[in-house]
DNA sequence: GTTCCTATATTTATCATATCTATCTGACTT
DNA sequence: AAGTCAGATAGATATGATAAATATAGGAAC
């Protein structure tokens, strides 16, 4: 399952935007050490010493030390003299990072993430739409209408659903004219990718096109209050959906 | 100015938040490259080779090539053979890593950059503040109680006006319980550090203690829609003040 | 003239080794 | 008990050599 969203948010998002593909070494080191310390495998043992760590992974020490900087500058790792290399706790690691993100998508599919994200997005995205509403252009707003088109187009077949509806959501992000929530569209995929599937087993939902639409109509109005009401339905729909599924399958 | 936002933002944040202090050769080198990035020095002009950056700072390749990885894994660079080290498009930096955004505020004092930054926070924190009212342990509401102890303190002169403010509303943020929400603190306290000397200058707005007790109250009576609407009402006092502001500067 | 291939130069990537610097520990001094 | 010093440890830095990737130009084939 992991393949196959990987495989989706790299058809959506160029591989540029993923930097650590195993490209070279230190790409590949980073990939390895940084999911190992995402899964918690170095929760209760020490973490190796720079020498270490490049006889067990059979490369040189500036590789390693700088795979090590590199997770420092995601917040997993902090180094000093004499203390040695140590992991981050939790709270300090950057979870807007996409190779974070993939990371924790990775370690384990857990309901609580998927919570997590999306009462991150029941924030985040209606307040999009609302600015999107006041101040995008017409090239943002035709393309938040041809990720609305693209889902018309999956309901019949022809498009991929999945990849139509972050299309959709991205777009509406694009339209915030906002940089911070730009930043958020590889969220939102990573998001949309694990809930769909995740919520296609709950409940047979079909895709909400006339909820999307809303949202559509709402931004090409210029009605902000409406585009962010749409918006919030839309969300909070799933969060209503993952909050069933967790108390089912408490017992 | 720029001096004085800092000072505050480490008396709030403990220094080991704040990774590229000047402590060695290749944190001192990121910060400086950071920073000429971000202000845009390498807008029209090839970045360099790696020997030449090395040469001009008079460092080794190996620290050099550890402070590129470090911008590189923060998204302001990318690397590859032949073509050379090159400047990403500030759509791909990660406006969340804490660097990235002290650069960005040390830079220029926008008032753009302001109203992103509560654009955001409109959206993040109402929604943090109904997510603390549904689910926060008695003890963070309690650091919410003291941060609003603070704030009164601070009227009488007995404490930082500012410190008080930004220890409330990263209150908030914990209380929601959800690691995401939490990633914010960082920028809700850089906000507020820049705002409380912009909105002061502005207009004489007396630090709304009325306003911050309403959240408070209604996080204390599990009320999560009268804590979201008193949240957002306290943000939106401020997006308005920057809106005249952005006004009354244009002409 | 256009396309395709190939040689070459350039730049990052990697390795190996030596030395420096920070800092924890414990012994020694006062 | 407090301060000082020496040794040990682990990251930090420097250097020089080699490998791998790839943009570009020049030439071959059509």
């Amino acid at each position: 399952m992991n393949r196959k969203v990987s495989a989706i948010t790299t058809e959506i998002f160029p591989s540029d935007m993923r930097t650590s593909l195993g490209r070279n070494l230190t790409y590949g080191m980073l990939d390895v050490i940084g999911r190992s310390i995402v899964i918690g495998e170095y929760d209760n043992v020490a973490f190796p010493t720079e020498a270490e760590l490049a006889r067990q992974h059979g490369v040189s020490r500036a590789v390693t030390r700088e795979a090590v900087k590199m997770l420092t500058a995601k917040g997993l790792l902090s180094a000093r003299p004499r203390q040695g290399t140590i992991v981050q706790p939790q709270s300090s690691w950057n979870l807007f990072d996409s190779d974070v993100l993939h990371w924790l998508l990775e370690r384990k599919f857990s309901v609580e993430l998927l919570r997590h994200f999306n009462q991150l997005r029941v924030a985040i995205e209606p307040e999009a739409a609302a600015l999107a509403a006041m101040q995008a252009t017409d090239a943002e707003r035709a393309a938040i209408g041809a990720g609305l088109a693209r889902m018309v187009a999956a309901e019949a077949g022809a498009d991929n659903t999945l990849a139509a509806d972050i299309a959709f959501h991205v777009a509406v992000l694009e339209g915030s004219r906002n940089p911070f929530y730009k930043q958020f569209r590889e969220m939102v995929a990573s998001a949309l990718a694990t809930s769909i599937h995740f919520t296609n087993r709950i409940k047979g939902r079909t895709a909400s096109i006339e909820d999307h639409r809303a949202v559509y109509d709402a931004i090409l109005a210029r009605d902000s209050d409406s585009a962010r009401c749409a918006m919030r339905r839309l969300i909070s729909d799933v969060l209503i959906l993952i909050g069933e599924a967790e108390v089912t399958a408490k017992p």
